[in-house]
DNA sequence: TCAAAACACACT
DNA sequence: GTGTGTTTTGAT
């Protein structure tokens, strides 16, 4: 009897063999497997002759799919993941699956319960109905064709459907469902604009390249069009009969979006995101297989959509942060679609305003094919940004006097303003005048964040939340005051200011749910409200046209932060905020507040642009040694006790010595606690990204054997993002 | 002395 | 990861 290697999904770096009659299994098919006092649903991914097992070896109990569900090229892409990431690949084979294919979900649509008559005598009503109007007026419906059950529910009641089932005048029959026939229709007839000439020259470069593995970096600033390349790339994709899946940061998902790809083309576009059901995102899953969607839009898990006809990946906004997995398989997306678009030998098309460093190095050594957009479409232009030296000034919510005049002039000029904060709530802090004592989170030993209209204190690290104290702890003082800024602050500040004008606050606090924002969005884009004061989320791809004035409360943060991104983030930020504005036919400007006003990083970047602080920023990387000229790897650990977190990484640290390497640690994380969890880590780098690969490799089922690695939660982090 | 909690371990 | 069997802990 042949045995099967299964890959379960447990966290180890092993496969489990199985028993089973049939000779061809094969790899990619689903199983039902007996695992101790459970079953498990596992993948086949190998046979053999002999096991070290032999004599505890069960049978499988369920073959699921006689057809493999993870085609060859996505099973290797899943190996490469494995090695890659050193994940175990049970786990990894469970984050590729729609969770519905994970619970063991047909792979197959459901067939459609369909309504039809048994006698087919044309327009004869038979007298068994009688008076029954209402069966009287389904049957009539019936004779005309056959209804799927759902449809007919929708208009009449279940008494009704059941009449005519009792008498036999109608039957359920089960009907395959041609949903997700294969569709190559689109339409190319509509208007479309005229390309400028670098469009025009992006768009020939891509098309040229539509059969073979090309990575495009399209680097373009705001408002110059980037969307209409892809659109146009698009097209000539459609034209081969291909399909293209899109890859969208997490909050850049909007209906309007999706209705700009329908429309331009007028097909169904498959749409992915976190608010659908298992069974809709298994539907999307199964019409994209089946080549039924030519055009597949989602966020970061999308990148393991399976396609019958793969024709080109796109990956907008690519320096994003939401791209990379932070938990379980910590994949990035961007670096997952090269591969898969190298393992298919289609084109990628990356796109940024502000490119990450590792795909403009990438672009800069021609591993990429650089395509710059300089140029602003129509009459926009850009913000005109400018630092305002705030040392010594005194500041009214952490705003400077001047500040609030030039607030006022582009409120009374009619026009709309934007504020970023970096922290949600009313301040960061609370703490006692008297004594100084500092109100603390005990799981995470960070300061409590205040929001005053909850009357609350609450921890932003773990969500622990309780009543605005009254007093101190420590000398029961009364006298509480708050410190730092946060957007609830602003805002009540701003309104009090300016009491003839709408202020409103975008943060996750305000904004639950995507509807929410939605509407919010429409509201300021229609006027509702003429102060604007957010979080991160203003910097992800809304745009608002009535908006001339952006102001950052607080560029220093990162200025020095231990995080050797914080520049590149701030200025992809800055450079992101400041093309929100300005852009109908109102010239914008932008205000950076900072004590530092001449720290080059600033000045190159309000100077140079984006593009030139972006080049900048790497020749100081490759100074350092840092990422993309180096490499890294992080062992994470999180512990109740401390020095378990210390002893763990002390063993890893030693198991990979390496002339090659250079480690770094053990070392408490940036959050040193969080949810009464002690976390520790372990920082590898190395200049060789095969020698770490390998090293990392060659020990990790030592690492995972470790008699410590029992008591510590501990995974590894390639090419981690942050180092939280 | 017993039961709950913490710990260890196997699972093919 | 999870279910189970074993050891430790602490309150009666």
């Amino acid at each position: 009897m042949p045995i099967y290697q299964v890959a379960l999904p447990l966290p180890k770096r092993q496969l489990f063999d199985y028993l089973h009659e049939q000779q061809n299994l094969h790899p990619g098919c689903r199983v039902r497997v007996p695992f101790g006092p459970r079953e498990l649903i596992g993948v086949v991914m190998s046979t053999t002759q002999n096991s070290p097992f032999m004599s505890k070896l069960k049978p499988i109990s369920q073959v699921i799919d006689e057809q493999p569900i993870i085609d060859s090229t996505m099973l290797s892409l899943c190996n490469w993941l494995a090695g890659y990431y050193h994940h175990p690949i049970g786990e990894v084979l469970h984050t590729v699956m729609p969770v519905a294919l994970r619970k063991g979900e047909s792979d197959k649509p459901k067939p459609i319960e369909t309504l039809r008559l048994t006698q087919t005598e044309p327009d004869v009503i038979p007298e068994v109905l009688g008076r029954a109007k209402k069966q009287r007026e389904l049957y009539a419906e019936l004779l005309n064709h056959a209804q799927t059950l759902s449809v007919v529910k929708q208009k009449y009641t279940d008494g009704v459907i059941k009449g005519l089932l009792e008498k036999n005048l109608a039957t359920i029959e089960l009907v395959e469902d041609t949903r997700i026939d294969a569709d190559f229709q689109f339409n190319s007839n509509v208007i479309k604009p005229k390309p400028n000439v670098e469009q025009a020259l992006a768009i020939t470069a891509i098309s040229q390249a539509l059969n073979k593995y090309t990575c495009f970096l399209l680097e373009g600033i705001t408002g110059s069009g980037k969307t209409e390349v892809y659109l146009q790339s698009i097209e000539e994709v459609l034209r081969n009969r291909k399909q293209v899946l899109i890859l969208v940061p997490e909050i850049g998902l909007t209906p309007q979006t999706v209705k700009r790809f329908e429309n331009r083309f007028g097909l169904e576009v498959g749409i992915l995101h976190s608010n659908l059901t298992d069974n809709e995102r298994l539907l999307v899953w199964q019409k994209s297989r089946a080549g039924k969607l030519s055009i597949i839009i989602g966020t970061r898990s999308s990148i393991f959509t399976p396609m019958v006809r793969p024709g080109m990946i796109i990956v907008d906004e690519e320096h994003d942060a939401s791209y990379k997995q932070q938990d379980g398989l910590k994949y990035s997306a961007r670096d997952l679609a090269v591969i898969r678009a190298k393992e298919h030998n289609i084109p990628l098309l990356l796109g940024s305003a502000t490119p990450s460093l590792e795909s403009l190095n990438n672009a800069l050594t021609h591993k990429y094919q650089l395509l710059q957009l300089n140029q602003r479409a129509g009459n926009a232009v850009q913000a005109k940004q400018s630092v305002l030296d705030i040392t010594n000034q005194p500041l009214q919510a952490g705003l400077a006097a001047g500040m609030l005049t030039r607030i006022e002039q582009h409120l009374k000029a009619g026009n709309q303003v934007m504020l970023f904060v970096n922290r949600r709530g009313f301040a960061p802090a609370l703490l006692c005048h008297q004594c100084g004592h500092v109100e603390e989170c005990k799981r995470c030993n960070k300061p409590f964040t205040v929001h005053k209209s909850l009357q609350k204190i609450q921890c932003h690290h773990c969500g622990a939340a309780r009543a605005l104290p009254k007093q101190c702890k420590e000398c029961g003082h009364h006298e509480l005051i708050t410190q730092g800024v946060g957007t609830e602050q602003l805002s009540m500040f701003l309104q009090s200011q300016f009491p003839q004008y709408s202020a409103v606050r975008i943060d996750s606090d305000s904004v639950r749910g995507k509807a929410k924002l939605d509407n919010l969005l429409t509201e300021i884009n229609a006027g509702a409200h003429q102060i604007l004061i957010g979080t991160q989320i203003l910097s992800k791809g809304h745009h608002f046209p009535n908006v001339t004035l952006v102001v950052i409360l607080d560029a220093d943060g990162a200025l020095f932060s231990a995080d050797f991104r914080a520049s590149e983030h701030l200025a992809q930020l800055i450079t992101q905020l400041s093309g929100r504005a300005g852009r109908a036919q109102k010239l914008g400007e932008m205000w950076l507040q900072t004590h530092q006003p001449g720290h080059p990083l600033l000045q190159d970047l309000i100077n140079n642009g984006y593009g030139h602080f972006a080049r900048f920023a790497l020749s100081e990387r490759k100074l350092a040694s840092l990422p993309p000229f180096s490499f890294h790897a992080l062992f994470r650990t999180e512990s109740l006790q401390a020095q378990d977190g210390f002893e763990f990484l002390s063993h890893v640290s030693q198991m990979l010595q390496h002339p090659q390497i250079r480690i770094v640690g053990p070392i408490p994380a940036i959050m040193e606690k969080r949810q009464g969890k002690y976390r520790m880590q372990l920082l590898l780098q190395s200049h060789s990204r095969a020698i770490l690969n390998q090293v990392i490799g060659h020990f990790s089922t030592d690492i995972e054997a470790l008699p410590i690695a029992r008591k510590v939660r501990w995974s590894i982090d390639i090419d981690p993002q942050d180092f939280i």
